[in-house]
DNA sequence: TATAGTTATACTCAAAGTGAGCATAACTAA
DNA sequence: TTAGTTATGCTCACTTTGAGTATAACTATA
């Protein structure tokens, strides 16, 4: 290394689905919540190699689909032991987990009560934030505009880690050591990461199939439904997201049929169409 | 740092437009051409601050648009003189050159001869590969099909990364040490970390208004145009780009009108809107 | 000065995609 | 049997997109 004051880490943002509810995996740090992390070993032929190792030493969680999510290294990431500046490549990780989750696992709208639309209590969370950074004036209101929309409400999925540095920066967080504070606080800046970890996902979710690597084998399109409207943390037309899914050719139906856990008419059996690859170039949801 | 036998640098793929050329600068590294480096510094505040620094430093060039690539550490980056993994953060940023680019600067399809589709001899090079890759059968056979696409020439701008990866595996460029080699390799795996921002570009300009840290403050819509052809290597159809363009209100006019190089109508001078981005969520072009 | 060549810009039209809603089917529970 | 619940089929207006035709406004040259 050419600064001996550096250490070098990497970090995982496990996801997985819980019913309605997405998760992440955490562990505790100097009584905090914080993302697992591991080094990389000489004997790691690549990064991500290293992470799916000690990810399964560490929790015996299998990854499925595992992608880089971003190298943080700002100066003020400093280990209070050793007081170097601490570098952090960061990955995301899906599982897909049968049985449900126990208390490891974090929800992330516990962590950002503001970025899930689906009901209208966090919609208010959102709605009182955004007023408050849109009172702002000059750069932060227009910033604010962008990432909650004029209204305060209607901001794109996508630009949940620019709504979270905002008010990071507006002192709305305990992280950054605001007399106000929203949502569940992590180590260091994990949340950060946890909150560019919701982005990205959000994004790809709209151009590649990875919610499947969330979902069992068979699923209804309910099921699907319901990943995909956890994740995104919005409301979907149920008719539309069907004909989307379909006439994307995503899924295959089976011809088994299960009946919804509060009763109605039984639904089919749906399995991924891997083929959906090659016949679309940007085969996503939403 | 943890591994003593690890050490940590950063690159940068600095791109500009030059007519209708896309560039990227280079330097020499062992006879070979490569991605300009640096190395984080204690006084550095975060890692793009260090980035703008030392390209200042190294190369005179004042960045524009800048952000993180990828965090490359698979263990065949050794250092000959070292003997060391190599770590790179890469990033990538964007320049608005006033005058003709120097020598330090390459042609991206030079590197790339085969992601050029507005020619023809291009399209046939790439074509050419295709089929070479289409014959592999079983899974890579597969996997040049998404790249590709099922004729061999449709394959989308944004799977430039997949292409290469593609190519490396199957032996083709130099860098893999095959027997032909297509296009001007590079030192270590910089060809790789090149076609990675080329992908990014690519998916970048059609969700956010990027191309204009690439032209003048103002510009002809037939000056735009040129610029993402040359960025997405594919030819558009004028009259539409022009409807994008405008409907999307990421221009403004001047009134200005000046008389294209080559004589012809005189065209309007236009400049970026920048409030588009608290008009539309996804601002961008194609 | 007429005419060909060149580029800019306006407009049309069909096809495909999207958002919203109505209607019906098939079950469970009381 | 009836209300409640979920799954699924279908319509319709509206927007977006791909492709083409037409015209305007210049330059260069015979």
């Amino acid at each position: 290394m050419s600064n001996p004051n550096t250490s070098l880490s990497t970090n995982a943002v496990i996801l997985a689905v819980d019913g309605d509810v997405p998760k992440l995996r955490t562990v505790d740090k100097q009584g905090r919540l914080a993302l697992p992390s591991g080094v990389l070993e000489e004997t790691d032929r690549t990064i991500q190699e290293s992470i799916r190792r000690w990810v399964m030493s560490q929790t015996g969680l299998e990854l499925g689909y595992v992608e880089q999510l971003y190298t943080f290294g700002d100066a003020d990431r400093v280990d209070a032991q050793t007081d170097s500046r601490l570098l952090s490549i960061a990955y995301i990780a899906l599982v897909h987990v049968e049985d449900a989750l126990d208390e490891s696992w974090a929800s992330i709208y516990d962590l950002f009560p503001w970025e899930d639309a689906r009901s209208s209590e966090a919609l208010m969370s959102r709605l009182q934030i955004a007023q408050q950074l849109l009172r702002g004036g000059g750069q932060q209101q227009l910033r604010a505009k962008i990432a909650f929309g004029e209204a305060g409400t209607q901001g794109d999925g996508v630009r949940a880690l620019e709504r979270y540095e905002l008010m990071y920066e507006a002192g709305l967080l305990a992280e950054a050591g605001g007399s106000k504070s929203y949502g569940q606080p992590m180590y260091l800046d994990h949340r950060r990461i946890a909150a560019t970890a919701l982005s990205r996902i959000r994004g790809k979710i709209t151009y590649r199939p990875v919610v499947f690597e969330l979902l069992p084998e068979r699923f209804t399109l309910r099921e699907l439904q319901t990943v995909v409207e956890a994740l995104s943390g919005e409301r979907l037309h149920t008719q539309n997201f069907r004909r989307l899914v379909e006439s994307g050719g995503l899924v295959a139906g089976t011809g088994e049929m299960v009946t919804p856990p509060k009763g109605g008419r039984p639904a089919e059996l749906f399995s991924f169409r891997s083929e959906v690859l090659f016949e679309r170039p940007k085969p996503g949801l939403k």
